[in-house]
DNA sequence: TTGACCTAGCGAAAACGTTCGCTACACTGA
DNA sequence: TCAGTGTAGCGAACGTTTTCGCTAGGTCAA
């Protein structure tokens, strides 16, 4: 069960990925010294909120290690590429162009970047 | 100092804000026949939803008009922007460009609007 | 063995978002 | 005036997310 869920990951459980994803696979109590730091909160909350991770197949664990070792169930990437889908659903109607457009027109890209851009653009035109 | 520390829309009030994108200022009366087809939500729902949102900055106000005449607070331009900034930082720790470069790789773009990315490219590197 | 300290988890409370029932008031046509 | 119809809003119910208190069990050194 709690396989397909569609439901995007909410505030903390965002934030305890990205600390998963900066920290690679780690024991609750890695975690939570660094989600502390950014909150406050109570050990039994990071616990409680990776429980329900869990459930929800947003991050994988290991039993068989001692201090049970916690992983991101996705990559960043996909998880970025997920929620912005979905934000330009919701903001956009679909129309992700229009998005990309403001995205990159707000950015202060270096030159680098831009061409990196650029490259990318040749490649989607030569398909 | 109206605007403080502004929280993103929720689900239903992007909803109602996208509505009053399309539309333009409306009476609830507008809004909720478009929401109800949408969601089949009942009327005292859209008014609630609208007064919370009026507290929150979300949308303003016509209160001369009869039926009052409700209008969003900030362009879908702004609201996309600033909610895509908001989860560049959630996800990418701020690297935009990251997710500006997703974005374009996960998008099906027509030549049109390829051309258009590589003009915007060129008047960025203009400057 | 005992005490100090750690991990793990349950269940309930608090906080927040969403929904609607019910009430009040304004306007219109008979 | 009065019934009928529409607008406006309060307050409570409900579901989900986030929080934590409390308990149980494991490890280790004295």
């Amino acid at each position: 069960m709690a396989k397909s869920r569609a439901s995007q990951p909410t505030e903390v459980e965002l934030q305890i990925l990205r600390i998963l994803w900066e920290l690679g696979p780690s024991p609750v109590r890695n975690i939570h010294t660094r989600l502390n730091a950014e909150k406050g909160t109570n050990y039994s909350t990071t616990v409680k909120m990776l429980s329900v991770m869990l459930d929800k197949g947003l991050v994988k664990r290991d039993e068989t290690a001692s201090p049970h070792i916690y992983r991101p169930a996705m990559t960043r990437e996909a998880t970025g590429k997920r929620m912005l889908r979905d934000l330009v659903d919701k903001v956009y109607d679909g129309a992700a162009m229009s998005l990309v457009l403001q995205a990159l027109a707000s950015t202060k890209a270096t030159p680098d970047e831009l061409a990196e851009v650029r490259r990318l653009l040749d490649e989607m035109e030569g398909q």
